[in-house]
DNA sequence: AAATCGGGGCG
DNA sequence: CGCCCAGATTT
């Protein structure tokens, strides 16, 4: 990092400063690099391209609704989620008419659940404002929710044959190094420069054959920690490779540290006509798994779930999800029980099952125990947004990942 | 500019 | 475990 760079004086001769500073391969930017660095990169795609579901064809909605599978998730991840959305909602007006709950259970696991509910509001404004047609335009394409600049131009790109730039995970990496980038890709000079070489370099024919072939070579060759520069088809154009800095690019920021953290999970459960209840609620707009249901939540001590009766701890599952009870006649502790009637109106009794589940997501590192409660009474009419369920009807609604975990831990203590 | 989103897979 | 993933949106 150089200081003297930190506050720009002013002015155009400073960009010119930044970029000979910075970018140590100004010469792939002459037409004469563009076009080779373009004829290659094509050439290779022909041959090793990825055969992906989404590149069967140039649907529009099937390369949204890819895009934004994609955002954040790998292709492995995303192939199953896309081969049975697409079988539920094999266009855009069936997506619009459909129900946010079913949208969301399909969308169940895949994490980030907000792009679920901007696709199925996106599809609505399609069918809406433009007759069930997208936009042939990257501009209007943005106006749309979970639409920005990336998804703008793949679509573009790959739907509508449009020379848009793309800068993501693969081409921020690619790029970086072609250009032999010093800064943090993450910054806003970084992400600029991204976004200018991208634009130099897309051409106008076949521009989302390129766009997705420089994916490709970002996600098979010019990999994070190992890339493979001696297969890579354009290295006589790559800045980093000439100076033997391909695994000290791109630079990035430090990593956010991980946050520990302990959740505790009350679910009381009734009999009511020979079956099984449990409370549940769905989770308000605005908080995090909006729309999904979900077992009673706190976030609490560490010292609280140790004190809790759940004996026999017994991991299962890659020593990731531990289950175990205990039916001694322990209550939780009374701060808890009263949260729970208060926001729920339900009177709970014993503790009579518990499940421990440590799981990583995102920055968290998760504790989390779930205990079963009999209840002692329960008021005619719930609050807004509880509600007494069989496990059966949980099949087909949504919930959050461990949520889902919980729920099959109780169903298969039902067998 | 920085934080949030709360899932998964791989070495 | 650490690191990364076809990012967008909110603060």
């Amino acid at each position: 990092m150089s200081p003297s760079r930190s506050k720009p004086a002013v002015g155009c001769a400073e960009s010119a400063e930044v970029l000979a500073e910075t970018v140590v391969a100004p010469a792939l930017q002459t037409p004469s690099a563009t076009r080779g660095l373009q004829r290659q990169v094509l050439k290779w795609y022909e041959v090793a391209g990825r055969r992906l579901p989404w590149r069967q064809s140039q649907d529009p909605y099937r390369i949204w609704l890819s895009e934004i599978m994609l955002q954040q998730t790998t292709v492995a991840a995303v192939i199953p989620y896309f081969e049975r959305f697409i079988a539920a909602f094999p266009d855009v007006n069936v997506l619009a008419a459909a129900a946010l709950d079913d949208v969301l259970r399909l969308w169940e696991g895949l994490g980030y659940y907000s792009r679920a509910r901007n696709l199925h509001r996106a599809a609505g404004l399609v069918v809406s404002q433009y007759g069930g047609q997208f936009p042939a335009d990257a501009v209007q394409l943005q106006k749309l929710p979970g639409i920005g600049r990336y998804t703008a131009g793949a679509i573009a790109s790959f739907a509508f044959d449009l020379p848009a730039p793309i800068v993501e995970a693969n081409t921020e990496r690619l790029y970086a190094r072609l250009l032999g980038l010093q800064q943090d890709v993450r910054s806003a000079a970084g992400q600029k420069q991204l976004w200018a070489f991208a634009e130099s370099i897309v051409p106008t024919t076949r521009p989302g054959d390129f766009n997705q072939s420089v994916m490709d070579l970002g996600a098979r060759i010019c990999t994070p920690t190992s890339p493979r520069c001696g297969d890579c088809p354009v290295r006589e154009y790559c800045g980093a490779f000439r100076l033997g800095l391909q695994h000290e690019l791109p630079k990035k920021p430090p990593r956010a540290t991980v946050t520990a953290i302990a959740e505790l999970a009350v679910i009381p459960m009734r009999v009511q006509q020979g079956r099984r209840q449990f409370l549940l609620r769905r989770r308000a707009a605005g908080e995090r798994w909006a729309g999904m249901w979900d077992a009673y939540r706190e976030e609490t001590q560490p010292e609280i779930l140790d004190a809790l009766p759940v004996s026999d701890f017994q991991t299962q599952h890659r020593a990731r999800v531990g289950s175990l009870f205990s039916a001694d006649e322990d209550q939780l502790p009374a701060a808890t029980l009263e949260r729970v009637t208060q926001q729920s109106g339900v009177v709970l009794e014993a503790i009579t099952a518990a499940l421990q589940l440590s799981y990583s997501v995102t920055r968290f590192k998760v504790r989390l125990t779930a205990v079963v409660c009999k209840v002692q009474q329960s008021p005619r009419t719930l609050p807004d947004g509880w509600r007494w369920q069989a496990l059966e009807d949980l099949a087909e609604l949504p919930l959050s990942k461990t949520g889902r975990q919980i729920i099959d831990w109780l169903q298969q203590r039902e067998n």
